[in-house]
RNA sequence: GGAUGGGUUCCCGAGUGGCCAAAGGGGGCAGACUGUAAAUCUGUUGGCAGCGCCUUCGAAGGUUCGAAUCCUUCUCCAUCCA
């Protein structure tokens, strides 16, 4: 199976400009592709692991891979798939988040000598002079066609700012510019950005007369069509600080049972006909498939140790209900003010809750539990000095625990 | 710049002087059922020192015993005109 085939078979593959040269030149190792990354948070997430993982697979087999930060676009803001304007970063987060995006980065890629390469396009766009670039790109793009564009379409009616609809003459830019630069041919990018890519293979048809190619990779959305990759709570995060090795693995184990297949497919690197195999797996057996997707992706982004104290972790925590390696609440002086605490205050206080009136609900619907004894009075409390010699497991809901120790 | 319509709690969306912490839906959370799944049903969904108090209806002022609701100014958005 060559390398286009597989990940086609994988589902990976959305949208190509023309499949007969780009397998052609991924299964030869000549394409030189870049993958945009606009710096928007301090931490890469799971849409952008996605990217990363493809860019691995390629490189892996002789592609050359270019991480193009948007140093520069960051600064607009690709409405795509936005229904509001976003606030506008300023230079100072930009950077930051640049810093943080090419610390993880390099733990995927590799970036050595003759390998990847990483570009910023602020080292292009600002310096741009704007009658200048007008004159010199201007031209070649069409408002009408534009405007009909998909990623404009649903900001028609909310409002799009001519800021905004600067965005994809930006990323063509972009694209004009690695291709003059690198020799880059392709561009890869989520589903979503097939129009801001195809404008870039325009203009370096139209102002260089050369054929560049543009593929998207499939988004990764659930069986609801929602985008994975977000909670209620926020963003599943790469970095361990924002989001937990545990948390991490435990947002996969809990995917749909329709889904799990489709994600082993797109987001691991075991082989194809292994994961075939598991499709045969029914009824409870599918939990099996989700330890292994969650293992496998928790190893590839925080490493094996932190992959099998997760493993291990959310094992002993469902079956005997405690673990070594959990969450934990360690509590402060503070806290410890009183003799006592009552049990409202522990879920607030250990995060388990947001607020007072959450935590009392939780109690009063038979949702909180202490070392597997549900607690109905919201009244209940605990001793300062027990808590600190035995510690305790605190548990809202199924899936959300605290270990308290002192 | 002008005209018109609009900004309500996480989202959509009712509410046009007291009965409004604000209908309904979506989403979330919890419970039951399960397999740490889905579907379904039930409860819940601003905060706090729980039958009371505090903060909330774009912002600031004002009228009133009393305002999400009325008035003034400002601001933002949409549509049309220029």
């Amino acid at each position: 199976m060559t390398v286009y085939e597989d990940l086609k078979a994988r589902g990976l593959i959305a949208q190509v400009t023309n499949e007969e040269e780009i397998s052609n030149m991924i299964n030869q190792g000549k394409a030189v592709f870049y993958i945009g990354f606009d710096p928007t948070a301090d931490s890469l997430h799971v849409g952008h692991f996605m990217a990363l993982c493809l860019m691995k697979r390629l490189q892996l087999s002789g592609n050359r891979p270019i991480v193009l930060l948007g140093g520069g676009t960051g600064m607009i803001g690709d409405p795509t798939g936005k229904s509001d304007m976003r606030k506008l970063l300023t230079i100072e987060d930009i950077n930051h988040n640049i810093a943080c995006f090419k610390k993880q980065m390099s733990n995927f890629i590799d970036f050595g000598e003759g390998k990847a390469i990483m570009a910023n396009n602020a080292d292009w766009l600002l310096p741009l002079n704007y009658v200048e670039l007008l004159r010199e790109v201007g031209p070649h793009f069409s408002v009408n066609r534009m405007l009909t564009a998909e990623c404009y379409k649903q900001r028609m009616e909310k409002g799009l700012s001519f800021l905004e609809f600067n965005y994809m003459i930006m990323q063509s830019y972009d694209f004009y510019m690695l291709f003059q630069k690198y020799g880059c041919n392709m561009q890869f990018g989520g589903n979503d950005q097939w129009s801001n890519m195809l404008g870039g293979t325009e203009l370096i048809r139209r102002k260089l007369g050369k054929d560049a190619h543009a593929m998207t990779i499939t988004l990764l959305l659930n069986a609801e069509g929602k985008k994975m990759g977000k909670t209620e709570s926020g963003a599943i995060w790469l970095d361990s600080e924002k989001t937990s090795p545990f948390e991490f693995f435990q947002y996969w184990r809990n995917v749909a049972d329709v889904d799990t297949i489709k994600f082993l497919k797109l987001l691991t690197f075991l082989p194809l006909e292994e994961i075939v195999a598991m499709e045969s797996w029914e009824g409870s057996d599918i939990n099996k498939a989700k330890e292994i997707l969650a293992f496998e992706l928790t190893q590839m982004v925080h490493g094996t140790e932190e992959a099998k104290k997760a493993k291990k972790a959310s094992h002993t925590l469902f079956s005997m209900g405690t673990a070594d390696n959990m969450p934990t609440y360690t509590l402060t002086d503070d806290d410890c003010k009183e003799p006592k605490i009552d049990i409202l205050t522990l879920l607030t206080i250990s995060g388990l809750v947001t607020s007072k009136s959450e935590a009392r609900r939780a109690v009063e619907q038979g949702g909180v539990s202490v070392n597997d004894n549900k607690i109905k009075d919201i009244k209940f409390s605990f001793s300062i000095s027990d808590l600190k010699e035995n510690g305790v497991i605190l548990k809202r809901g199924k899936k959300n625990f605290r270990k308290i120790e002192g």
